[in-house]
RNA sequence: GCGGAUGUGGCGGAAUUGGUAGACGCGCACGGUUCAGGUCCGUGUGCCCGUAAGGGCGUGGAGGUUCAAGUCCUCUCAUCCGCACCA
C-alpha cells in the first residue's frame, strides 16, 4: 500500500475526465427515445475575482447531486458559463486598473482552473459568457422581440441613481436605500430610460409560484415583492376645475371616515391645483427631490393648496394637501385620508391638526357612514363599492407594487441595446440580420454620469435602417440581469448560430430539474428568469412556463459574521486545494452542517476531513488484501454496510440533505476498521468507496482500483440496499415506568405486546420502581413499554 | 411595524412519523506506538450529587396537551434575514 498523495491522485484522475470528455452530454439527435435525463445547474458566477468558498459550496452540492443522479442511470446536464458582462465583472476592472475585457477573461482563466482542481463534473463544451458577440447577438435577437410585442419601452421616470457607479439601478437593485454593488446612498433622478414590462406579468408570475418546488420563504419574498392589493378606484371630484381623480383603496368601507386629501409631489396635478401659489410649488419641487432614504424618514411634511375634493359617499368638502408620504409609483398619486383608520393619516392629522372620524367600532360594524351603518366591515367594503359602482364613480381594482424592470445602465461593460435614433423615424429597432451591434473597443470605458458609449463617435454615428439617412446608436447598455435571465437557455444549444436556441432541444433539458444558488437573488434574478421565460412561451419560443422547477438556496460562507464574497487569504480555495487536496475539502464543506444553512468559516476540523480520507485509504486498502466476501454472507459488518446504502440514498435522494450522509460513511469505516478479517470486508470497503464517490470522486476512483476493478466507480450503479438485511432479528426494548427509561433490554422482534409487557415486569430495575403496583401500560411494538403507576 | 428563519454539550452538528436526546466530527483528558515534533492506535467525555451502585437535572424561557414532547399548541425572549409611508 502506498501513501495516500492528494494531489498525484486528483491531478491524475483530472487528466483522465479531461481528456475522455466524461461529463459532456450530447443533445439528443432528432427521433431518439426519450431517455431519462436531468438538467442540474448553479448560479453561475461573476468573473470579478476568483472563487470562494461560498462558491465551492455551492458547486460542490449541485457536484454530489450530479453524480448521484447519473449513478441512478440518468443522464445529467451540467454546464457552466459567466456572468461576465456588467457591474461586478467592470468595477473590478477599474479597481485593477484594467480593461475589462482583459481582467474578465483574467478572472474566468482563474476560475476555470479552480473548478478543473475542485474536480467538479461540468461540461465545458457547453460553456457561454455574456460578454461573446456569439452570446450576446442572441441577448440583443431577444430583446427586439419583446420590443415588438410592446414589452421593452423607453420612458421618461423618476429612477434610482448611483452617485459612485453613475448610474441607473432598477428597484430589486437598491438595498436599504443603497447600491447593491459599492453601498453609496440612491439618488432619484428623473431620466429617460428603458423599462421591460415586468408589471404585466404580475399575476401569473404570482400564481405559477404554486406550480414550482421551491423554499417557501423564496415565494414568500417573490410574493411580497410583487404586492398584489385587492380594492376599488373611487373618483372624486374637485371643485372649481371640474376634474375628477381617482384614488386607489383597500378600504373603500372606510369612505364615511374621509377627512382630508392628499395628492403626491410629482403629480402633474399639483401644477393644475397649485397655479399661482408659490408656497406650495416650492414644496412639491423640494419634496420630490429629495433622496428616497430621507424621504422615507418618519416625520410628515405637507402643505394645504387651499382647494377642496368632493367625497362621493356623502360630499363632503374635503381640504387638498400635497404631502410626500404619498407616492406617485403607487396607486394614481392621490389617497383619500381616513386618519382613524390608518396610521400615516392619523400621524399627519395630529400633526396639523385635521380633524378625525371614526367609522368603525370596536366590534367591526359601520357608524357615522349611514346607510352602511352596522354591517361588518368585510361586508361594507362591496357594498359601498358596488353603490358607488351604479354611480359611476368607483370600480373594483388590483395594485401590484412591483414597478416595471428598469435595464437600462449609463455604463460600458454591458450588452448594447440594438437600436438607433434617426431625426426622421425616430427609435428604430436594428434589423435582426445586422445583429449583433458589437461594443466596440474603448481606452476610456470609465462612468462619468452619461454613457461612455455616447462619445464614441465611430459607434454613435450609424445610418438609419429605415431610410438610410443619419442616425444615432443607443448608447446606453443592458442591465447583467438581461444575460442572466436566458443564460441557461442557451446551454442547452450553446453553437446555435441560427436562433437562440432550437425549441426542440430546450423543450428537451428544460425546465431545470434542480437549480441551486444563494438566497440574495429572490426577488432579481429569481424573478426576471421567470419573466423572461414566459414572455418566450407566449412568443411561441419555448414550451413551458418556469426556468426552475426545483430550487435550494445554501447558506452563505461567513467570516467573522460577514459573508463571503472575495478569496481572503488563508481560505482560499486554491491554498486549501494545495493544503488538504480537493476531496477532503469537498467532504469538509459539506459535512460542517445543513447545506442551507449558514457556516461560520473555520478552518479547525478541515485536518479531521483529511484524516478521515486517510483513514479511509488504509482501511479499504487493507479490506482489498481480503478475500472477495461471500454472497448472503450475514455478519454486523454486511448489515452495516446496508444500512449506510439506505441512510445515504434517502439523504441524498429524498431529504436532499448532505452532511449526514458523511457521518453514515464514518460510522461504516469505523465498523469495518474494527472487524480486521469479517467475511464482508471487501464488501463494506466497496460499499464505503461508492456512496462517498460523489463527495470524493478522485480517491473513490483510486480505491476502486485498489479493490481489483477495472471500471470507473463514477459509473457504476448506485447500490441498493438489502431490504432483508435492514431487518434486525433481535431490538434493544426500552423499558420506561411513567415515562422514565428505567431499562433497556435485547428481545427478539416481533413479539407480541403480552410477551413484551412480560420482558417489561421481568426486569429488575423496572420492579424496583413499580414497587409492587400494576400501573396501566403503553406499548410500542419492537421499540418501547411504559408503565404508568 | 409586517413577513420569515434560527435557538440542542466547551464547539460544528444528529435525532426523518410524538417513542432511548447528544449520532458523526472537533476539542479536551488519560494510556499506548513512533519519537525531534506531528502522524497513528486505544479508552473516556451533557451537567450535578455519589468512591461506587445509583439518583437527580437537561434541547433559549414560561405554561399547556399527552402514558410519552427537541418534535404538537399558547405566550415570551434573543439573534439573523427580507420588506417597509405601497393607501
Amino acid at each position: 500500500m502506498t501513501e495516500y498523495d492528494a494531489h498525484a491522485i486528483e491531478q491524475k484522475w483530472q487528466s483522465v475526465w479531461a481528456e475522455e470528455r466524461t461529463f459532456s452530454v450530447p443533445n439528443p439527435t432528432p427521433g431518439q427515445a426519450d431517455e431519462s435525463h436531468f438538467y442540474m445547474l448553479e448560479m453561475l458566477p461573476y468573473p470579478s475575482g476568483s472563487l470562494h468558498m461560498g462558491h465551492v459550496l455551492n458547486y460542490t452540492l449541485g457536484d454530489v447531486v450530479t453524480h448521484y443522479r447519473r449513478r441512478q442511470g440518468t443522464t445529467v446536464l451540467r454546464p457552466m458559463g459567466f456572468d461576465s458582462f456588467g457591474l461586478p465583472a467592470e468595477n473590478a476592472a477599474i479597481k485593477d486598473g484594467g480593461h475589462p475585457l482583459e481582467i474578465t477573461e483574467r478572472n474566468m482563466k482563474a476560475i476555470r482552473t479552480q473548478m478543473h482542481r475542485m474536480g467538479w463534473a461540468i461540461d465545458w463544451e457547453r460553456e457561454v459568457s455574456a460578454h461573446e458577440p456569439t452570446f450576446y447577438r442572441w441577448t440583443q435577437w431577444i430583446f427586439l422581440k419583446f420590443l415588438e410585442r410592446g414589452l421593452a419601452y423607453r420612458k421618461e421616470a423618476p429612477v434610482n441613481w448611483c452617485p459612485n457607479d453613475l448610474t441607473v439601478l432598477s428597484n430589486e437593485h437598491v438595498v436599504d436605500g443603497r447600491c447593491w454593488r459599492c453601498g453609496a446612498v440612491v439618488e432619484t433622478r428623473s431620466m429617460e430610460q428603458w423599462f421591460f414590462k415586468i408589471r404585466d406579468y404580475a399575476d401569473v408570475l404570482l400564481d405559477d409560484l404554486a406550480t414550482i418546488d421551491w423554499p417557501e420563504r423564496t415565494k414568500k419574498i417573490q410574493t411580497q415583492h410583487i404586492g398584489r392589493s385587492e380594492g376599488a378606484e373611487i373618483v372624486f371630484q374637485i371643485d372649481d376645475l371640474d376634474l375628477d381623480v381617482p384614488v386607489f383603496t383597500t378600504r373603500p368601507d372606510t369612505l364615511f371616515g374621509a377627512t382630508f386629501f392628499v395628492i403626491a409631489p410629482e403629480s402633474s396635478l399639483v401644477q393644475q391645483l397649485a397655479e399661482g401659489n408659490d408656497e406650495v410649488l416650492t414644496y412639491a419641487r423640494i419634496s420630490a427631490a429629495r433622496p428616497t432614504e430621507e424621504r422615507a424618514a418618519r416625520e410628515k411634511s405637507g402643505v394645504f393648496t387651499g382647494r377642496y375634493a368632493t367625497n362621493p359617499v356623502n360630499g363632503a368638502k374635503l381640504p387638498i394637501w400635497v404631502a410626500d408620504y404619498v407616492l406617485m409609483e403607487y396607486g394614481t398619486g392621490a389617497i383619500m385620508a381616513v386618519p382613524a383608520h390608518d396610521d400615516r393619516d392619523r400621524e399627519f392629522a395630529e400633526t396639523f391638526d385635521l380633524p378625525i372620524v371614526t367609522v368603525i367600532d370596536d366590534d367591526g360594524r359601520l357608524i357615522n357612514s349611514a346607510p352602511f351603518d352596522g354591517q361588518r366591515w368585510q361586508d361594507a367594503k362591496r357594498a359601498i363599492t358596488d353603490w358607488l359602482g351604479e354611480q359611476g364613480k368607483a370600480e373594483p381594482s388590483v395594485n401590484y407594487r412591483l414597478r416595471d424592470w428598469s435595464f437600462s445602465r449609463q455604463r460600458y461593460w454591458g450588452c448594447p441595446i440594438p437600436v438607433v435614433y434617426c431625426e426622421q423615424d425616430g427609435m428604430v429597432p436594428v434589423p435582426l440580420d445586422q445583429l449583433p451591434v458589437l461594443l466596440p473597443e474603448v481606452d476610456d470605458y470609465r462612468p462619468k454620469g452619461k454613457p461612455p458609449l455616447a462619445s464614441n463617435l465611430d459607434f454613435i454615428r450609424t445610418t438609419c435602417p429605415t431610410c438610410g439617412g443619419p442616425a444615432e446608436r443607443e448608447a446606453d447598455t443592458m442591465d447583467t440581469f438581461v444575460d442572466s435571465s436566458w443564460y441557461f437557455l442557451r446551454y442547452t444549444d450553446p453553437r446555435n448560430d441560427a436562433a437562440p436556441f432550437d425549441r426542440a432541444i430546450a423543450d428537451y433539458w428544460m425546465p431545470i430539474d434542480q437549480y441551486i444558488g444563494g438566497i440574495d437573488h429572490a426577488k432579481g434574478h429569481l424573478l426576471y428568469s421567470r419573466f423572461f421565460v414566459k414572455v418566450m412561451n407566449d412568443l411561441g419560443l419555448l414550451g413551458f412556463r418556469e426556468p426552475f422547477q426545483r430550487l435550494f438556496h445554501q447558506g452563505w460562507v461567513k467570516l467573522d459574521g460577514k459573508r463571503m464574497s472575495k478569496s481572503q487569504g488563508g481560505v482560499s480555495p486554491n491554498e486549501l486545494i494545495d493544503r488538504f487536496g480537493a476531496d477532503a475539502i469537498r467532504i469538509y464543506i459539506c459535512f460542517q452542517g445543513p447545506a442551507d444553512q449558514d457556516m461560520d468559516w473555520t478552518p479547525d476540523g478541515i485536518e479531521a476531513t483529511v484524516r478521515f480520507v486517510r483513514r479511509l485509504w488504509r482501511v479499504v486498502h487493507e479490506a482489498a488484501a481480503q478475500p472477495a466476501s461471500p454472497a448472503g454472507v450475514d455478519t454486523p459488518l454486511v448489515r452495516k454496510a446496508h444500512e449506510t446504502i439506505a441512510r445515504v440514498t434517502d439523504d441524498i435522494g429524498r431529504r436532499f440533505v448532505f452532511n449526514t450522509p458523511i457521518s453514515a460513511v464514518m460510522e461504516l469505516v469505523n465498523e469495518l476498521s474494527k472487524a480486521p478479517g469479517d467475511p464482508a470486508a471487501r464488501f463494506a470497503a466497496e460499499t464505503a468507496v461508492s456512496v462517498l464517490q460523489p463527495y470524493t470522486p478522485h480517491v473513490a476512483e483510486e480505491l476502486w482500483q485498489a479493490l481489483g476493478h477495472d471500471e470507473r466507480v463514477m459509473d457504476e450503479p448506485w447500490p441498493r440496499a438489502d431490504q432483508a438485511m435492514l431487518h434486525h432479528e433481535t431490538v434493544q426494548l426500552v423499558l420506561q415506568v411513567n415515562g422514565k427509561v428505567r431499562d433497556r433490554v435485547e428481545v427478539p422482534a416481533g413479539l407480541s405486546e403480552a410477551e413484551l409487557i412480560e420482558h417489561a415486569r421481568a426486569s429488575e430495575k423496572v420492579r424496583a420502581h413499580l414497587a409492587g403496583v400494576e400501573g396501566r401500560v403503553v406499548v410500542v411494538p419492537d421499540k418501547l413499554v411504559n408503565i404508568v403507576v
